[in-house]
DNA sequence: AATGAATGAGTATTCATTCAT
DNA sequence: GATGAATGAATACTCATTCAT
């Protein structure tokens, strides 16, 4: 039926960034970095994009250093003044991801006002949104998802990313109950259900269910909010 | 939101073999096998097992054609009589899983009876189980899914494959539909989301939800038919 | 004063093959070997000369694997069914030589009728000859002992060698003690003595004393063995 | 029997500096030398010594400019200024190592009083004193003599300093071959086998010969002299 | 038909050297 | 003068595929 790596890629696409980055270090705190740290930061931002377009394009094991060094337009030599080595370029890319999915997930849960209802359709269409936009790598992901054997540390932080997804997600779930608008589930594998329904609109290679135009993304949204929360059996229930 | 190659594999993982095998031929319509062919299709299938449970447990790239014929007891040559290559022994694979994927939805949606919520239950409970039986194998397809460059013939086909499986599922819904059972929805794409939330409990490395018990599992698929059909919200419908 | 790397040298070329070969198996007992294995072993053997040669020409660190493939007349692949890699590929060097050396010196010693004097100068000649027929190699030895870290376990495996050798050329000194031929002196050290004047005839390259003619490698086994017996000075002993 | 590199050693160790350097210009006749000139003499000197110790602990090719830059705390662009190359660093260093032996070779037997005996007694003392402290400088320059090839110059120089050394040994020699008290021998060979027999003792890694205490090292040059001087058999001359 | 030895294209990584700042 | 980022030539090793036996 559903395959792990499935599910794995749920996990991964849906990370907060509660922890620190696995690699690249994000922001200083202080905004005072020297120059030489600038441009080295942007640098590694050229690099890795350049990485990240290509993996994208052709999975990790057929692209080669030369190419990305080509298309970052350094020598190949370069690359290694700032990445240890391709697969620690790979693993930033994985970081970068789940960082900006998390953090997406975790600002628009808490800004949107509302209902449960109205929180769960924000997050579903930026989800949509950023997920179409970046879709492609998100297929890198899950096919290199190999690298992680189990027992990597790094499967663990992926693990404790994706509970924090859900757990964000279950918040919102937890409030609505405590208030009876909805059934007693566990909220956060509701909330994982949920969330794995928007998935359906992610692969726009595979799937038949087009979404360019904005309507189209609300109409989705609107489906699987209203799955969700509705269910899609008719209600006898009147009178 | 979600990942391209999470509904990829999805979409992967429920294809019924309808179309032609890719690789495969499978049985040959008239039973009258020479010997020579019995024999021939008897050795084709060790070497696949070998192949298969290899690229489960190590992934396409890290799985050698050496370690293939150590372990399918063959020389490294004789594997070359029965395929062309080691990409298409890889995609024997892949066809061999979409087609059990897809025959298991085929059987269970036609045989049993009774109302699309119980052929849903169904369903979902033996995509569960054999999921979780087959997962570190979905994982793999997921992972080398790379191989299937865009415009690829093959993803055609896995797209084909995709639509069978909604199609299977879309039938029961359609009826429940005319029958004034369900709301007016697009039935492959509910179909397609019914689908996706299975995903959750295939995931055993990832997945939050231990699913080991036979209860446990029926109360997974209790979770997804209930909010599937009815949603998540209290009805206040009452009165 | 005197390099440890010289001793080292002079160690590693007088070693008995008393030890079990660390790398190439050496004839087999029963010389009942299928054709594949003695296929197997005279194209290692090939390997093993090609890369000798090259070894001695350039140094380690100069001799690349494609030159020793291209020199064996194999490709580069074939080279790693025989060795498992250039290092070890080297140490089978070393280890042939250490053998060899270890295997001149038993030999001589033991079937040189007479008295130490005359076991010395059997063993010293064939040193002689030996060397110079193997000089550059040695000098490669040398050169790149510094691959064997302190700690190593070749290292300890050489200096059991090299224990060896002095051993065997110790043996006969006893005897001469016992019989109050010669002085009072720690056998092993004064083997080593002994062993450690051969050597200035060992280096071609730089050695001012030409040994081309066996008149000159007799006089200089006979200024070794007469200078190690008797000493230079003058005898007033007379009366 | 004797292998090159050995003696090839040998020769490096007990060279001294008559000639001209090879690199390093040494002292300028004119001690005037611009602030200038000193400071960069002086920053080449710090260069040289962290090269020095680098190259000690861990073989010319495993270190790396890098590491050679770090530790002498310039940049690494810095050290071209300074040496023309990674080879002209070692060969500086080669060149420094020559020149102490060879030095103190010619302080001990010129400032030693008494016989050739007495000479040689000092003479191996303070060499295997100062060989002990370099054992491991000895050692990297035997593993990388690969450098010289075959005709290169350094390699000519290298030979005559390794007579300088066996000359200044042959002198005291001489002076007693002509008084009569030792036999007839060819000096500069008699002077290379005493060379060559201090060289067991300088091995720290290999020699079973341990010599720590100064009685130690006693011991084992009075072994050295007296076995060369007298020879070990016994003196049955007596009478 | 079965084999596995031979092959060499392909690749990540290192590091001496250069040169713009 | 000092620096270290950029460079790319160089190299050990892998592995799918071929083919002679």
């Amino acid at each position: 039926m559903t395959s792990e790596s499935l599910c794995g890629s749920a996990v991964i696409s849906f990370v907060l960034l509660e922890s620190r980055p696995i690699t690249m270090p994000r922001e200083n705190a202080t905004s005072t970095l020297t120059r030489r740290q600038r441009e080295f930061r942007a640098r590694q931002q050229e690099i890795f994009a350049a990485a990240r377009s290509l993996f994208i394009k052709n999975g990790y094991y057929n692209t080669t250093l030369e190419e990305i060094a080509q298309h970052a337009e350094f020598g190949k030599g370069t690359i290694y003044n700032y990445f240890g080595s391709k697969e620690e370029l790979f693993q930033g890319i994985i970081d970068e991801l789940t960082a900006e999915v998390l953090s997406i997930a975790k600002k628009t849960i808490a800004t949107t006002p509302g209902s449960a209802r109205e929180k769960f359709t924000a997050y579903g269409k930026s989800m949509i949104i950023h997920a179409r936009a970046q879709t492609d790598l998100f297929n890198v992901l899950m096919r290199e998802f190999a690298h992680l054997h189990p027992g990597d540390a790094r499967l663990k932080e992926i693990q404790k990313r994706a509970h924090s997804l859900w757990d964000i997600l279950a918040k919102p779930l937890r409030v609505a109950m405590r208030r009876g608008e909805i059934r007693r589930v566990d909220p956060v594998q509701s909330a994982a259900l949920f969330d794995s329904m928007l998935r359906v609109y992610g692969a726009h290679r595979l799937s038949p269910f087009e979404l360019v135009t904005p309507a189209q993304v609300e109409g989705a949204v609107q489906l699987v909010v209203s799955t969700f929360f509705d269910g899609i059996a008719e209600r006898k229930s009147k009178e």
